[in-house]
DNA sequence: GGACACGCTATACGGGTGTACAGTCAGCAA
DNA sequence: TTGCTGACTGTACACCCGTATAGCGTGTCC
């Protein structure tokens, strides 16, 4: 985790990283400055560049370290049975809350920015999303990748807009008990068939119709 | 439309307006430079200041804009019955496609800068979409508010990620080929309940145990 | 003990940014 | 004509940013 060992027992330069990445997470790549930077690490300004090079390498140095965190605590959510049914294992959220947090933001950021570590990141997530429809429902959609891509935009949806969705709820969302609230009631969410197979079908032909079709 | 009536016609203050906004969704707030903007929108950097006062001021008209010109087309959306079933009418989408994609790029900005009118944006769906909540399935949750809330995020996650989906799918998401990939897609995954009762029922009351008890 | 490497600081420089302001020009009322 | 208003321009300024570089202190190897 990104705030274990304590700050201060940090090497400078995992320190300088740490403070980018959270610098770069709360303000933007371009808005949060090196000055800044080393003033939160507590080192000169020098220093960044004396490890990093630029700014624009100590930002892919971040890229990667937050790819990292965040596919290492996927994959710990995976082995702890967290996505087994398609909805996260109760408790297991909260433990990893304030990292978990801080590369969402860092993530949001970067898919502003277009960045090629968004890009990698969500491919991955797709990856694993696809695998786990192959298995749970083979052979049931015509468009697999599309379904698996659709759900894992959908999915990432409520986390990139934490702020909003935590501001609605009037809770923290990825507190205890805005945990424990959203979790509730996505699990009404997927427990719900939300178009009637009639419908489906139905609105299924009229898209088929449209793509034989002129352009309306 | 904001493309409508041609960008030559527009007033000045129009003309510098339609420029921050697309320079603002393109760069961000801060990389885009009041001197870029006065640039495409075709005038001097003093004018950008006569008109708006200053960079702050030119951005919250932008947000006021992009607000209502997103409202417009929610309630046009509404109005073409394209959230009737839950599901786009065929053939709405490519119609707004360049405004939408703007308007998506520029509140996915917005977003990341936690700005109030992203705020007041995502609100205002929410309240859309609890008011078809109860309308369609009254009675049906235990936290419609939370369910509203979620299914809201949730719905926005490929727009906002519409880079990254695009990407993935290899094919551009508002283009016609992509809409109606997308939306025969999402008919499937709305068809499918992803929980069963039973599972459900079982995850629910995990989650009322936790609740109950301490901190895992 | 001398030389070297490395972590680290302090200071300076060129460029770009938001802002401020004096001034030009067209239209229009008296 | 005269005077005034408002859209519009060009230039100057103070500031901050990323970058560059010279230098300091400390440990370590031969």
């Amino acid at each position: 985790m990104i705030d274990e060992p304590a700050f201060e027992d940090l090497t400078a330069r995992a320190r300088i990283r740490d403070a980018a990445l959270r610098l770069f997470a709360e303000r933007g790549m371009q808005a949060a400055t090196i000055r800044d930077i080393a003033a939160r690490a507590g080192v000169s300004l020098g220093l960044v560049r004396h490890h990093f090079g630029s700014k624009e390498e100590l930002r892919d140095a971040c890229d990667e370290y937050a790819l990292a965190q965040g596919m290492r605590i996927k994959n710990e959510a995976l082995s702890a049975g967290m996505m087994g049914s398609g909805i996260p294992k109760p408790g297991f959220l909260p433990e990893v809350h304030p990292t978990l947090v801080l590369l969402m933001q860092y993530f949001a950021r970067s898919i502003s920015d277009g960045s090629a570590a968004a890009e990698a990141m969500f491919e991955q997530f797709v990856a694993v999303t696809e695998a786990w429809v192959a298995q749970q429902f083979p052979g049931e959609f015509d468009d697999p990748k599309a379904v698996a891509v659709l759900i894992t935009a959908m999915q990432m949806g409520p986390m990139l807009l934490h702020q909003q969705v935590s501001a609605a709820l009037g809770v923290e969302l990825l507190s205890r008990a805005g945990h424990i609230r959203s979790s509730k009631a996505f699990i009404d969410i997927y427990a719900q068939p939300w178009l009637s197979k009639d419908s489906a079908e139905a609105a299924k032909a009229a898209y088929d119709q449209l793509e034989k079709g002129e352009t309306p």
